[in-house]
DNA sequence: AGCTCATGTGAACGACCTTTACATGAGCCG
DNA sequence: CGGCTCATGTAAAGGTCGTTCACATGAGCT
């Protein structure tokens, strides 16, 4: 199966034709099988079939490629939120929910960007394009952090949204780390994390005064078009929000 | 200042005597500076003085070396969270509070050890002795957690202790790694990881059900040998656990 | 057709990890 | 005290990496 040297470098000519893109590809498989730690710019080369030194022309050392990967991470991370958070519908508090559960499973689906993006240890401030990237995932979860504080209930006080938003963001970096990726995901738990961070946003919504029930959803109707944002439900779902203790 | 190689040897003879202690004191320091990542072997061993074969007298390979340092770490984690703790005086939510700030102080000040434990990539479960230091520093939690469920206000559900703690190691390691750390801790908060924490852990408690404001400490008298443990105070603090918002 | 420049090669350097054969000397036993 | 032994150190060597440099190739423009 495996080409050997000249025979692959005939199929392909002299030049590669799109180095650059499958550097970043192999890297990805690379980082997925051993970390972001254990893989080597050798070895990206080798899988790529070019020479140790070919990658220098593309990315000024590891880290830049690194960091190329990064980037991309926090990029398809930011689409992946947006899709879940869908403006807020069918209502503010499903869809927040909804972006805590995508977060888990970019974790788990992506483990090869998540390693690169948290788990390297490159500077987030290294590269100007990087941080700005991750300035803009996490706006996905700071914009819906204030969608949710403006429903804040009548009476208290209206809580930051900022601090929502990286309190949130906390709680599910926190459960990923922890839970739900490589070796730590095989603490045992009593739950799964996503049932564990769904549970951890709950309470702490109803902890801001929040009511976190959301409506049955109506058999055949289609969910209004502006649904009325006063929560509808009364109060606590019938076991609290991690369901009936044994 | 720097010894040469002759001068050194001649010092402390042919036999170092503590080389063991020496690498894994090395370590800590390189790691502090520099990273798991960036630290090295051959550094290790340069800068207790001795050749680069030498640390394989002691430790299997570099790894081994690592997991040491981060079972050395877990142990004093265990020890300064369960000093924070003290046994739930003056109460139970105070001293839970405390550990949540214990959390991010070890963060703050040990970042060689949490960097070795948390960050290096090296998986829990290589070494039975550190996963169960890793599982003895979290039984800490999960008992102030036990305590905490044990106060749940009559009436409603009782909260699972285990999920408790999972939920507030998740927030402490979430701060700490996102804000606490090395050049994450660069992000612009409007406020520092301790209020950060607090808050989060005010606000869930809350979630809960709990009644988190705790009584003003009465001037100049003892706190009470076994303080009554049902919440004493009404409601909320003033402005909520955030603070006012401005 | 010929030029140019981006892209790839091979060789080389120094650093690291790790193994192997050998050196040293501290502690014990007679 | 003399000698043995074995834990602990050293030097040397092999393999891998990251990185640089001089040089080769050929795609695309003029």
């Amino acid at each position: 199966m495996s080409w050997r040297k000249e025979e692959r470098r005939a199929e392909r000519g002299y030049h590669h034709g799109n180095l650059k893109e499958a550097l970043l590809q192999a890297a990805l498989g690379l980082i997925a099988e051993k970390g972001a730690a254990g893989f080597t710019f050798a070895d990206a080369a080798r899988m790529a079939g070019v020479s140790a030194a070919a990658p220098y022309r593309h990315f000024r050392d590891r880290d830049e490629l690194l960091s190329s990967i990064a980037q991309r991470g926090f990029e398809q991370f930011e689409s992946r939120l947006t899709a879940a958070w869908d403006d807020g519908r069918p209502d503010t508090v499903t869809a927040f929910e909804r972006v805590g559960r995508a977060y888990l499973a970019f974790a788990r689906e992506e483990p090869a960007f998540y390693n690169a993006m948290f788990e390297s240890g490159l500077p987030v401030d290294a590269n100007a394009a990087l941080q700005a990237a991750s300035e803009r995932a996490f706006n996905v979860i700071r914009a819906a952090a204030e969608r949710l504080a403006a429903l804040a209930p009548p009476g208290t006080p209206r809580p930051p949204a900022m601090m929502m938003a990286l309190h949130i963001w906390s709680m599910a970096h926190g459960v990923a780390s922890l839970f739900s990726r490589g070796d730590a995901a095989r603490r045992k738990l009593p739950m799964s994390p996503d049932e564990l961070l769904e549970a951890e946003v709950l309470i702490y919504l109803r902890g801001l005064g929040f009511t976190t029930d959301r409506r049955p959803p109506a058999k055949g109707a289609e969910p209004p078009p502006v649904p009325p944002e006063a929560p509808s439900g009364s109060s606590v779902p019938p076991g609290g929000p991690w369901g009936k203790p044994k």
